[in-house]
RNA sequence: UGGGGCGUAGCCAAGUGGUAAGGCACCGGUUUUUGGUACCGGCAUUCGCAGGUUCGAAUCCUGCCGCCCCAG
């Protein structure tokens, strides 16, 4: 006889750890699982300085969100720890960040986060108090496949987070559970409104946690002020159009900012951190078909090898995380490096994101895993 | 200092008598637990300057200024 867990216990016997990040999500899983009789344990880890960001709304582990999160812990009546995990917090997610950029790629610091704090360091926590399972508030599904346990799109597929949580590997899938993949947001929020959570109104959040003003230049200049080289803005045909400041302020794809006008929209389309150029084209010379792979985390029931057969294997894949998922094929080539082809194409794709694979193209596609985009191949220019 | 052409927003540019298109750039917003994209909205009381003609001019006339080309 399993709970709603999975687990061959009583609710009142099983021990859920529940990151809280003060927010409605966390929030809502929180209190669902309490509310099921669950001996629930809120933790938050603080992760950045919140001085400079405790007034700001839509933020994320810091400054009134953990006293939001201390709040609706108390509210429910179960325990709550606030745990100091800065250090961690700048080692493994803020300095890749910057460094990410200053190499000129373009990094996803939430895909950082929860394959390192919240799945490595706060699982660690969770286990250390004797927790069965470690749930949070994140939209995505696991069941029980084939013995283990696999990772599978929500029902709200506006919401869905399963771009950031590609990495995640099978172990830590064995302990995690994420009881909101079933609901849609605004139940999630009627829920929280029905438990009287204040919170239960509050914004989502968005842009980069700890990037104040969604400036994220400022926090690579001031890690990396070295990086901050004027360069020349190059078009794909040769041209000298421009200058710029520094590569770290332009990702692939970017259009806006680059302050020169040239009749028609031009995009970067490459980043060369070593002469500081930013090379900018029209619109088509973004699209991308190919994409090398690194880092690749296969969820798969077989391994990797033994499901890619010579001529690829076709999968559903997305390069970023609001677009549905399209078909593509993934290759093993020379070196065992893995290559996806993206069947239709995809404009300003950018080494550094992640490329993330579905099953098939049903709503609650299985999560097949996927990788950090090593080399993004333009369909056809050449500079 | 002979001839010809041009001067409209930050850039390009339409508009030759009826009360300033469009593109790019820029700014703002929407979307979005990454960046970016996309989408929506804003952006010249004024057409190098000064006069004149006309009910009415960026458009016609005169002068001046500036730039370009050809010829010298």
């Amino acid at each position: 006889m399993f709970n709603s867990l999975h687990i061959a216990k009583d609710p009142r016997d099983t021990r859920v750890v529940v990151a809280m990040s003060g927010g409605v999500d966390s929030s809502a899983t929180a209190g669902l699982l309490a509310r099921q009789g669950y001996e629930v344990i809120g933790v938050t880890l603080q992760l950045y300085d919140h001085g400079a960001t405790i007034h700001r709304t839509g933020s994320c582990c810091a400054g009134q969100d953990v006293h939001d999160a201390r709040r609706v812990a108390a509210q429910l009546g179960i325990p709550h720890y606030v745990l100091d995990y800065e250090d961690r917090f700048r080692k493994e997610v803020i300095e890749p960040f910057a460094a990410s950029y200053v190499h000129g790629e373009t990094p996803v610091p939430c895909i950082a986060c929860n394959r390192t704090v919240k799945f490595e360091d706060l699982m660690e926590v969770a286990r250390d108090l004797g927790a069965d399972v470690l749930a949070t508030g994140h939209y995505v599904r696991t069941e029980p496949k084939n013995g283990r346990i696999a990772l599978f799109r929500p029902v709200d597929h506006s919401r869905d987070q399963s771009y950031f949580l590609f990495a995640t590997t099978p172990e830590q899938l064995q302990f995690l559970r994420f009881p909101l993949g079933g609901m849609s947001k605004p139940e999630v929020r009627d829920l929280a409104r029905e438990m009287g959570l204040e919170i239960a109104d509050k914004h989502d959040s968005q842009d980069i946690c700890f990037v104040p003003q969604g400036r994220y230049a400022e926090v690579v200049k001031r890690m990396h002020p070295e990086a901050m080289r004027p360069g020349d803005i190059v078009h794909v045909d040769g041209r000298v159009l421009g200058r710029h400041e520094g590569i770290i302020n332009y990702t692939i794809g970017q259009r806006r900012g680059l302050g020169i006008a040239a009749g028609e929209p031009l995009y970067v389309v490459k980043l060369d951190p070593e002469h500081a150029r930013v090379v900018v084209g029209p619109q088509a010379a973004l699209l991308t078909h190919t994409v090398r792979l690194r880092d690749v985390n296969w969820l798969g029931d077989r391994p990797l090898s033994a499901t890619v057969g010579g001529n690829g294997y076709a999968v559903e894949a997305k390069v970023r995380s609001t677009r549905a998922p399209q078909p593509a094929v993934v290759e093993l080539r020379e070196n065992d490096e893995v290559y996806v082809t993206l069947i239709a194409g995809e404009n300003g794709v950018a080494p550094g994101q992640a490329c993330v694979f579905y099953a098939d193209d049903s709503d609650g596609a299985e999560v097949l895993g996927g990788g950090f985009i090593a080399e993004a191949i333009p369909a056809a220019f050449a500079v």
